[in-house]
DNA sequence: AAGTGGTCTAGACCACAGC
DNA sequence: CTGTGGTCTAGACCACTTC
């Protein structure tokens, strides 16, 4: 029994997308099994009525998520998953809130300052060039779960602190029309000083997670530069990398 | 003055590969500058005697790879780039060794062993099934840095402990045919027990860094499940994410 | 209006896997 | 040998951006 495939050629939406988010559902809700074969390309093109380089378009952005594997001579297979879909740009206030866990966020300032050098390398500005700079105290549950530093381009967008409280920097960003790219972390660990243990609610000396973030719009530009401290005893990473 | 662009027809390397990588060598070299546009497609194609998918093609692939972005109406441009290339999966003896660390590895353990219910779940394997067990040292100019514990479905490949003194596991797994995809990862920090304390050489609840890794191959197989123990004293993760 | 990338077609030949 | 994906061509029309 072939799978149920169908295109709209009056919908706006791309063939090769509809096609593709098709198989990526079958996938997904296992009418396509770990291992079984797509059927070849130019028979699947002529059951559709489109091209086979449409097809195979639709078939390329699922083999770049990970979702099916090609060989030749062999055919296309689903992938021998348990691989999930990679996570987001990780953004904590989305992580909690997915997790049930309410977040809520304390503006603890938000400034313009003067760029330090370390600030200006990692947001390609001149040294000493006007930043801003905004410090937030995320909780969950009314815990301290983070510290969060995060400096940006002025003028970027505006960043008002009822906004701030109100959702994720990340939203904030996306909604200001600027497309995320990549981001570029550094992850280490060390012991909380008095003054983070205090701020975190954890004894002096513990065990804290450490972030340090450029990230990236689609044209390259460093759009945010973070330095970010989480409690380890209630947060942790989690993240998918892909091999190249 | 255009850049000096050619495609060899003899070549058994794709016509689409070779263009992308003097591209992308023409962007590292800083030939193509940041910003600049890149002419527009059907010129390039007709210029190098290509079709115009084919191009597409080239350029597709370092769009992906954030190298270049193009706009509808305006033209293909280099990324304003400070992003830089990808990070690999991260190989604790590949970057000790590329910082000129000189790693070293003692291993502890390489047996055979039922495996338990977490590793079971992260394999795919039955729990109490067979699994390889390797626990190494990894020391970087006799200084221990991290204490690595990965398991392994049996017959995947033959690790003999002499090999794993002298390179990466890694490594070991792509010579052996495995073609590594993706990997899922949690990172945390703990204090240090006192039994991990003397084996890293660091005071009783000094923080480490703690990573839990499950490596996925091209089929989607789990090939690898790690649990690792970093002096946070020594070590910090980098990594770069896409957003998808 | 002009120029760009985005999508799509209908073919073609080749390289590799499996029988 | 047969069937598969991998590569490539020479067009076409559309949507968007800029002037």
């Amino acid at each position: 029994m072939p799978l149920q495939l169908s295109v709209d050629r009056n919908s706006p939406v791309p063939l090769y997308f509809q096609l593709s988010q098709q198989l990526e559902a079958a996938i997904e809700r296992g009418a396509l099994t770990p291992g079984s074969l797509l059927g070849n390309e130019i028979e699947l093109a002529g059951r559709l009525g489109l091209s086979r380089p449409t097809v195979r378009q639709a078939i390329q952005s699922l083999v770049d998520k990970g979702l099916l594997v090609r060989r030749r001579g062999v055919g296309t297979q689903v992938v021998h998953s348990q691989v999930k879909r990679p996570l987001e740009l990780s953004s904590l206030y989305d992580d909690l809130e997915a997790a049930g866990q309410r977040p809520a966020t304390r503006v603890l300032a938000n400034t313009v300052v003067p760029a330090t050098a370390e600030v200006a390398a990692a947001l390609g500005v001149g040294e000493g060039g006007e930043v801003r700079r905004v410090e937030r105290l995320r909780l969950a549950h009314g815990e301290p779960m983070a510290y969060l530093c995060n400096v940006l381009p002025v003028g970027l967008l505006d960043l008002e602190s009822g906004q701030l409280e109100e959702t994720g920097l990340y939203r904030l960003m996306r909604a200001a029309g600027i497309t995320l790219h990549s981001a570029r972390q550094a992850v280490g660990a060390r012991a909380a000083t008095r003054a983070e243990a205090e701020r975190l609610d954890e004894p002096e000396g513990a065990p804290l997670l450490t972030m340090e973030r450029t990230t990236f719009d689609d044209t390259g530009r460093a759009v945010e530069f973070a330095t970010n401290v989480y409690r380890a005893s209630r947060y942790s990473f989690e993240f998918q990398l892909l091999v190249r």
